[in-house]
RNA sequence: UGGGGCGUCGCCAAGCGGCAAGGCAACGGGUUUUGAUCCCGUCAUUCGGAGGUUCGAAUCCUCCCGCCCCAGCCA
């Protein structure tokens, strides 16, 4: 895996956390490279935009430290979880650029010594086994305002409990039917820890452990220990979780766990016009209202990836946020700025016409293919493509207009009796055009000015700017995919009515009968592209090929023009 | 009306008692064979509110207001 570049941020993005270990480091609590974080996911859906960000602060500090960080699959919930998503974990994690420590380690790895961690906490007199139903215990549990009242189930005998707790891992007994409790305190203003769950029966198969377990451990009981055993000396999450950071500490208090992690939490990133809930994202998938997780319009890394958006630009993105306790929404038009950043600087250049307009150029001769050449790059040195220039040709639509009253600086394209130049190639005259059935352009006679090939037009000669153009010829079709934000409103998440409500119903279109030039249909499949004055394309990694070539809009070029009044 | 977290420019945010960084967006202007990029400039007399301490407060104290999270045998 290639080195990341460094980041753009002119000034490092504060993140507290980052201070946390230097503090710790410096007060010699342990040596910089004895840093352990850990990036626990449940592969219970596809990775997101939020995770990346998880992932680039986990990684990204064990780097800083030269610590190590953990891929860690927090599985101990069978119903929910499939090797599909532990598979496009793994993927995701590695195409981000980074590579987990060791082997990829599972929470389920850990039952044996979970399960030893019941006994020994019932031995202690600090867990039991419980009766109550789902409802009953929610009952028991008291509200917010008021205390809970114990289990008449707290007060079982340890021999009773170990048995109990053995039977309930021999599956005699149902799903629900029993539970293994913490006995901590049941008037506790925090709710965590009015006897929180340790196990519960679930009579399913596991997707790494099969049939071995029909008790499953909870969140709480497991993730602390996971990282005890690991240990991980950072376990970094997000702010939801700080109410349970004391029931973390109270299981590694009471139990001979060999290390002492400690918990951190932050703010989890959240875009406007975008859903980051995997409950939702799973919903748009289900019901088809998108193509796949790796739709390019989902907000998954998956999705991002076939959309064209980089490995690198997604990690400049997350790191030039700043790691703190506040959870803000932060603007799609900034993650957009970290993209176009990214891909005006590494995207070679190609010329692709959207809704094609022929032009003829009557004084070039029909059976004549001048090879042009052209930077892949106006800054960068990446070399030169050959560029085929002859009679007939392919401008976009929107850049030729039969109106005559607009200025030069309104209208810097072509209009009928004026000039402009093709990029890369030769200024041209636009002479008379011919309708279709409709009255619309359909074809241009234009005439070229000779010498014009990196050369100013003769005095006299003003182009009115600078247009983008492909061989009729000599360029290939191409299906263009163009995909818009996929919801409507800022906050599709909130509020009252259904997530369908806010999508956007013009959020994909397939346009087939675009025209690129030929350079461009011998793209690799998930290279990225700058089509000149259009956006940043990416040929698709599935569907590309040279003779049947396919793009996915990763996102349009910046534009201060159109959006104004007077412009088009 | 319990507990935890947070409130500084439209958005994300620095700041930790000495007189409001930066990024995104926006708006002017320059360069340009991409109306892109790049470059230059403008953009909070004010820090949720009210009191108080101090020569001096966004930073300390008090009270108030607002937002988020917690009552899964989810993570």
């Amino acid at each position: 895996m290639s080195k990341p570049d460094t980041p753009v941020t002119k000034t490092q993005a504060t993140n507290f956390i980052r201070d946390i270990i230097r503090a710790d480091v410096e007060a010699g609590k342990l040596a910089a490279e004895a840093v352990v974080t850990r990036f626990p996911p449940e592969p219970n859906g596809y990775l997101h935009i939020g995770h990346a960000k998880s992932i680039c602060v986990n990684f990204g500090l064990a780097q800083q430290f030269g610590g190590q960080c953990n891929l860690r699959f927090d599985d101990t919930n069978p119903s929910k979880e499939e090797q599909e998503y532990v598979d496009a974990i793994m993927d995701d994690v590695r195409w981000l650029g980074f590579t987990w420590a060791g082997e990829v380690r599972y929470a389920s790895d850990y039952f044996d010594q979970f399960y030893a961690w019941a006994q020994h906490l019932i031995r202690e007199g600090r867990a039991y086994v419980c009766d109550l139903s789902a409802e009953q215990a929610s009952e028991y549990r008291g509200w917010a305002t008021s205390p809970g009242k114990p289990s008449p189930y707290r007060e079982r005998s340890a021999e009773e409990n170990l048995d109990l707790l053995e039977r309930m891992k021999h599956g005699e007994f149902d799903e629900g039917a029993k539970v293994l409790r913490a006995k901590i305190d049941m008037a506790s203003p925090n709710m965590n820890l009015r006897d929180p769950i340790l196990y519960r029966i679930r009579k399913q198969s596991h997707h790494h452990t099969g049939d071995t377990w029909c008790i499953y451990p909870s969140y709480d009981f497991a993730h602390g220990q996971e990282d005890a055993i690991e240990g991980v000396t950072h376990s970094i999450c997000t702010l939801e979780f700080a109410d349970h950071r004391p029931l973390y500490d109270w299981f590694l208090e009471q139990l001979p766990v060999p290390s002492r992690p400690r918990q951190y939490e932050f703010g989890r990133l959240n875009l406007d016009y975008t859903v980051t809930s995997k409950r939702k994202l799973k919903r748009l998938v289900d019901e088809g209202h998108v193509d796949g997780w790796d739709d390019p319009r989902m907000p998954t890394i998956h999705g991002m990836r076939r959309r064209g958006f980089t490995a690198r630009a997604i990690r400049n993105f997350c790191d030039a946020l700043p790691v703190a306790k506040s959870d803000g929404v932060v603007s799609v038009a900034q993650f957009e700025s970290a993209v176009r950043d990214d891909l005006d600087r590494h995207a070679p250049r190609g010329m692709a016409v959207l809704n094609p307009l022929k032009v003829i150029v009557e004084n070039f001769s029909e059976d004549r293919v001048e090879s042009l050449s052209a930077a892949r790059h106006p800054k960068e040195d990446m070399g030169e493509r050959i560029l085929p220039f002859t009679r007939e040709l392919y401008i976009d639509t929107a850049d030729f207009t039969e109106d005559t009253t607009l200025s030069r600086k309104k209208f810097k394209r072509l209009v009928l009796g004026d000039y402009v130049r093709l990029r890369g190639a030769y200024v041209i005259k636009a002479n008379r055009v011919e309708h279709d059935v409709n009255g619309s352009p359909a074809v241009l006679y234009a005439e070229l000015v000779e010498n014009t090939v990196g050369e100013d037009p003769p005095e006299g000669i003003k182009p009115r700017g600078v247009i983008h153009w492909v061989s009729a010829t000599e360029g290939r079709q191409a299906t263009i995919r163009v995909y818009e934000r996929l919801f409507i409103t800022a906050s599709p998440d909130k509020g009252e009515g259904d997530l369908l409500d806010h999508i956007n119903p013009e959020s994909k279109r397939i346009i087939t009968n675009a025209w690129i030039e030929p350079a461009l249909a011998e793209a690799n499949p998930e290279s990225s592209f700058q089509f000149e004055r259009e956006g940043y394309f990416v040929a698709d990694r599935f569907d590309h090929c040279a003779e049947s070539p396919v793009f996915n809009m990763t996102i349009g070029l910046r534009d201060t023009f159109s959006e104004k009044p007077g412009g088009q």
